[in-house]
DNA sequence: TCGCTTTGGTATATTTTTGGATCAATAACG
DNA sequence: CGTTATTGATCCAAAAATATACCAAAGCGA
């Protein structure tokens, strides 16, 4: 990255806050420190500070305003809605084959008899929709979150809840629509059982494989489709 | 870390306080401290923190009313900050855990040698810091941040950066650095270099193995500090 | 009900902070 | 050599923060 730090000119000095904006560390409506603490900290003049601070106003990341402070005029595209917006479809599909195994291996640990039986239902929904894609995959979203759900994990309840969020949406299921046959479907659904299954017998290991088996399905007829 | 803010402003105690409310500390109905305690704990004015409070009004987080209080009116909102600045040290791991370990595989697919060497750097750097575990929580972090990054996977990435900038402020770091002694600074790079090998060798399985194991040695010294 | 306390509401004079602007000296680069 | 960017210094005016005092509404207990 930067072994070596020499001089930093008014473009680096922008890229760094700039870099902060985004990062999250600023956030919206939070006031940068005074052109002269920045001076010092960045080891330059208050004029290149000054430059920096112009460039980046024109940009729109921050506001300045005479006798108060500089501040940040910028929804941080550190929100998720960013970050998951403009992934692709591949990356997507990566990070549910990161996340969804080790899901089933925490399901079988803190599920309820409760959360099972909610999967049980979203699986007979699911085997009910066979001829219709779009209802089918609305339950599949659903199936998935009740997995996340019963592992009580609040933050991967809400990654997976993000995700299923842009899944639902745009020209995505499109895409996806194109791949649900009535035979894919079966697939997905003896898919599920398994894993519901492996989950209810308390089984970690047979579960996350089952879910690996059921992603890879995913991925293929994703990549099959996209040949198209 | 961050730029230092030793003076607060009106701007800089309205963030504050926006930001104990989305974070769920401050929830709603919620009678705020009277004016002159917030203006002694935030070491400014009445005055000021007044301003702050009036903007807080107009962007509808509280309601003021005279001769009684200030009050929350202002749901938490589902965003990312919230979701991950509430979730325990032990949420965070088992998310890691999900991820981290697929995460090998992918960044042997994707990686390239620019970012092995930037690894590589990493653990060199980490090693010179046995003794200082503030500086080797940074490089650490960094370390596996780097790892995501060769995956060229942007949601991953996002997802780990937003992992790592939690885990460097508040009291996580406290409890983190009590953990870590010279012995557990050593045993975590060796697994470090041997992650990074593993990686250079383009050996998925046992990359993700050896991160397994690795996190796992991280959850017991962490569920060690907590029985404490 | 009465009266005291707490809380926010307002006003004002003063000091401090902050960005705005300028200029001569210096450094880097083609 | 000239061009460009950076520096460090100085002064200015706007904005903000402080300190203080007093007022009014709400709450609470006797």
């Amino acid at each position: 990255m930067e072994p070596i730090e020499q001089k930093l000119g008014a473009a680096d000095i922008a890229a760094l806050v700039r870099r902060e904006i985004s990062k999250g560390a600023l956030q919206l409506h939070d006031r940068l420190p005074p052109e002269r603490v920045l001076a010092e900290t960045y080891g330059a003049a208050r004029g290149t500070v000054r430059k920096a601070l112009m460039r980046l106003e024109q940009e729109g990341y921050v506001e300045i305003r005479a006798g108060s402070g500089t501040y940040v005029v910028h929804e941080s595209d550190g929100t998720a809605a960013d970050a998951i917006e403009n992934a692709t479809p591949l990356e997507l599909m990566d990070t549910r084959f990161a996340l969804e195994p080790h899901i089933c291996r925490l399901a079988v640990l803190h599920g309820r008899h409760a959360d099972f039986d909610r999967m049980e239902s979203l699986c007979s929904r699911m085997e009910e929709c066979e001829e219709d894609p779009m209802a089918f995959s609305e339950a599949d979203t659903e199936f998935h979150r009740a997995i996340v759900d019963s592992t009580r994990n609040g933050l991967l309840i809400w990654i997976i809840d993000q995700i299923g969020n842009v899944r639902s949406q745009d020209d995505w299921t499109r895409m996806r629509h194109l791949t649900l046959d009535g035979k894919t479907i079966r697939t997905y659904n003896v898919q599920h059982r398994q894993i519901l299954n492996a989950i209810r017998t308390r089984e970690p290991e047979r579960a996350a494989n089952i879910m690996k088996e059921h992603l890879e399905t995913a991925r293929l007829s994703l990549t099959r489709a996209s040949e198209t």
